[in-house]
DNA sequence: ATTAAAATTTAGACAAATCTAAATATTTTT
DNA sequence: AAAAATATTTAGATTTGTCTAAATTTTAAT
């Protein structure tokens, strides 16, 4: 089954709404999409009848089994090409979002399987999201949200929660990127913002709102003050 | 301006038709877009309110020169395109034309640019056909139609007529390729057909067909039986 | 249990791109 | 120069995706 860069849209928009809240509904999908809840409800029952979305009406919907599929295969498009854009051509991680939305359209099975070995098999994006091999499968992290990073524990920067222009123009500023390791210093319950330390450099703080967006991977080993052994 | 897919299609396509005949016609450009003339009319209207068509009712057209710009821009994306997949994906070349013809509607300025430079800015796409540069100039090569090609003169292939599946199929088949050196043996006018002989090959013959869609630049210097000094 | 508010769907309209069939203009043949 | 053939345009319909406004259903509040 082919479909339409309207209906991958929102197909992909479905299948990640559907990581924070298992049922997804009309006006999340229509605010996700920056779209009219009316024009949510048009696709909803033409995805229903091509049997990618569970779908009753007033009641909510998730993607099929086969919807899990097409979107997975979407997702996997968007990443490599994110990866080549970054790897190859020298963008900036915050530069690529918009062009892999339009690159993610492009209907060549073959062509995503050679630029995957192209690539080398990347595991990650440059936001540190997994790329689901052919099969849609894809490495799990056990990250956690920095926000709850405990005291003093190193950790690895592994992903972003958004891609947004200004999310990312922050963190450049901030020096923080994929990879960057760090350890939380102190946290002021004041206004929930937290004092952080980049390896080798002088500490800073960041508002709830940016740790909010940042995940992380303790790093094995890593001194933890007070410990024991 | 910004143009749609369909728009791009058609803008592209005018600029190939000018290139045989000065004047296109709406029956042409309907043939060569494997569409209706009651949907090139549609189209020619509202090119020609967009200022890319020099365009009256039943006397042909032509692109302005805006619009000869934007043709040159989409074939500088379809021929990088190319020649990326190609060259580092290892496509072969009669399998890539489908591909970039998605490609080449990719709208970011700034991709392009540095994907020509990451493939150190090409002259030639996988077909022979010149690449236009940033600013639309491209190289003009001299080369003749090997119709045309006297007897006992090498020659190197330089660019084929066409991107039809069959054509670069046979081409395979008979090891005919951009750079392969060949000369002209006989012709025969029966049918036209003439024999060739790649260079530490044995001679076979080709079709009237398959000659004129082959471009080749003569080797300077090769020898020509015949001739003095 | 009613009422009010919010979410969702339906109805009807619109723009883009296409098509078929009919009308009109141009070109070619007699 | 008229008739026939060909090319092109117009008229009207269709599909996809979108929108606004109205109707309906569900959820929350009194
Ligand atoms: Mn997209
Ligand atoms: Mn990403
Ligand atoms: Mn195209
Ligand atoms: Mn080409």
């Amino acid at each position: 089954m082919n479909f339409s860069t309207s209906e991958e849209n929102y197909i992909k928009a479905i299948y990640h709404l559907q990581h924070s809240t298992e049922l997804v509904t009309t006006n999340e999908l229509a605010a996700e999409l920056q779209t009219k809840a009316a024009s949510v409800t048009d696709m909803l029952k033409k995805l229903k009848a091509k049997k990618i979305l569970n779908y009753e009406p007033y009641q909510g919907f998730t993607l099929s089994e086969e919807g899990r599929k097409v979107a997975l295969g979407i997702v996997r498009k968007h990443r490599l090409w994110e990866y080549f854009l970054v790897q190859n051509l020298g963008f900036g991680w915050d530069e690529v979002h918009e062009i892999a939305e339009e690159l993610e359209h492009i209907n060549s099975p073959i062509l995503i399987e050679k630029l995957d070995a192209y690539l080398s098999f990347p595991k990650f994006d440059p936001h540190g999201d997994p790329i689901p091999d052919i099969n849609g499968k894809m490495e799990v992290t056990k990250q956690i949200n920095l926000i709850d990073l405990e005291l003093n524990r190193e950790a690895e920067v592994s992903a972003v929660g958004s891609q947004s222009t200004e999310l990312l123009e922050l963190l450049r500023h901030k020096n923080i990127g994929i990879g960057t390791v760090l350890e939380v210093i102190r946290k002021f319950s004041f206004d929930n913002s937290i004092e952080i330390r980049i390896k080798n450099f002088p500490p800073f703080s960041i508002s709830q709102q940016l740790a909010q967006t940042l995940f992380v991977n303790p790093v094995y080993g890593s001194t933890i003050v007070g410990s024991i052994s």
